[in-house]
DNA sequence: AGCTATGTTAACAGAATGTTATAGGGATTA
DNA sequence: TAATCCCTATAACATTCTGTTAACATAGCT
């Protein structure tokens, strides 16, 4: 995505404020838009779309709170990013307290370098959320390796390190036979050595937490992952 | 960030360091540009706008420590990394070096071990503080990294550094596993050692001033930080 | 039946983490 | 410089949880 293709919406009253923080930003080569009171805001919001919509907090007609509240409820504008414009000395749980959906505020007064880091920082985070996340879905079965969670459906289950490895191999296939001699290595390491009926005990445990018929036996070679009623 | 988008410039007048480490760094899937002075290295810096930076002190010509100073002035490269390559008994140089801007030295003979290891661990430290850069406002904890504030609601929380920095990196990525070998090099850096107990008792000042239920263990693993209510 | 591979359970050992008190270091102030 | 404060790391001990095992059960095949 290129700067150039990034809509930002400027809310203030102050037009110094306007011109100022807007020229900074064109400067870095976002599509700049502006408005002078909430009530605009939210009109061009629906309109332009922004990415980003910078929304000072005291204004006159309706507040940044307000705006953003009502902002927060449009269909369109719900992966907009939104950051609040306050005065370093107003009271920060006015900022933090309230639960208006913000995304980061900016205190003023702004400084241009601080402005163009922070807007960047904004928008890195944007595009990571729209990024497909690694989760590795498998039926009706969601895996996030970056949070160490499992889902069945909507229920969370959490496993223990050696159950998630275990579980995370399997299913890295679904389908496909894991020998023991295979799963050893990928889970325990080719060096450890451990009982014979471990690898069965943490596939009890798997059973018993996601379900008996994900996990099929292959006698006399291993295990493998099959999504819920089909066999394979 | 992958590591092909990673772009390194080596900076050494010995043509056999630069294939070594070139090598080296290249192995590692990093894009790898090389000078063989100071006058070409802040040139060639200017255009490819590097993401580190790895200078020898000793060069004819211009050496490290003027050029870090000029690669310190453009605006561009004020988020590049810069370390020094420098002889183990150098001493003088590590302290010059950090007042010119410098943010790690690496000392020779290289080990090509511990070269990648540092490299990583310092694009580790770019990429945490460009993530870090904008507030933070998960649930209702509010983060201000510029001011080292955090706010809990309305209540205002104070922070010692170390935990500040804990709860900056656990927060940065909500519901992300943290690995307590990541937190170390992220919050200690990877060359300080510290005991086994280290990051529990800060996890355990954090979860006393902070509550119990924000910061999840994963066991064998490490730590989370999840918004009140959602379990894990 | 007898053999082999896997299923099941509970119990144990030790790894990993939680907790508290304390010592040392650095900064600030007297 | 001493006195003080606060941060940080560690030691020592407590607690929790995981991984493994042993022991026995079952299933399927010949």
């Amino acid at each position: 995505m290129n700067n150039s293709d990034i809509k930002i919406l400027l809310v203030d009253d102050e037009p110094d404020i306007l011109e100022i923080v807007g020229y900074n930003l064109k400067n870095e080569g976002y599509k700049v838009y502006t408005s002078t009171n909430g009530i605009e805001a939210v009109k061009s919001a629906k309109k332009i779309i922004p990415d980003l919509i910078l929304l000072d907090i005291m204004m006159p007609e309706m507040d940044g709170i307000e705006a953003c509240e009502k902002i927060r409820t449009i269909k369109n504008l719900e992966n907009t990013l939104i950051a609040f414009l306050t005065a370093r000395n107003e009271d920060y749980s006015k900022v933090a307290g309230f639960d208006a959906g913000a995304d980061d505020y900016i205190t003023k007064p702004i400084k241009p370098k601080v402005l163009v880091s922070k807007v960047k920082s904004l928008l890195r985070r944007l595009k990571a959320k729209n990024e497909t996340d690694a989760n590795i879905i498998v039926g009706n079965i969601t895996i996030n390796r970056d949070e160490y969670v499992i889902f069945k459906g909507k229920e969370r289950i959490f496993l223990p390190r050696k159950e998630f490895e275990l579980f995370s191999l399997l299913t890295s296939k679904p389908g496909k036979v894991f020998k023991r001699e295979t799963i050893l290595d990928s889970v325990w390491g080719n060096e450890v050595v451990v009982g014979g009926r471990t690898i069965d005990v943490h596939i009890r445990k798997l059973r018993e937490k996601i379900g008996d018929n994900y996990f099929k036996t292959i006698k006399g070679v291993g295990y493998k992952f099959v999504i819920e009623g089909t066999d394979y």
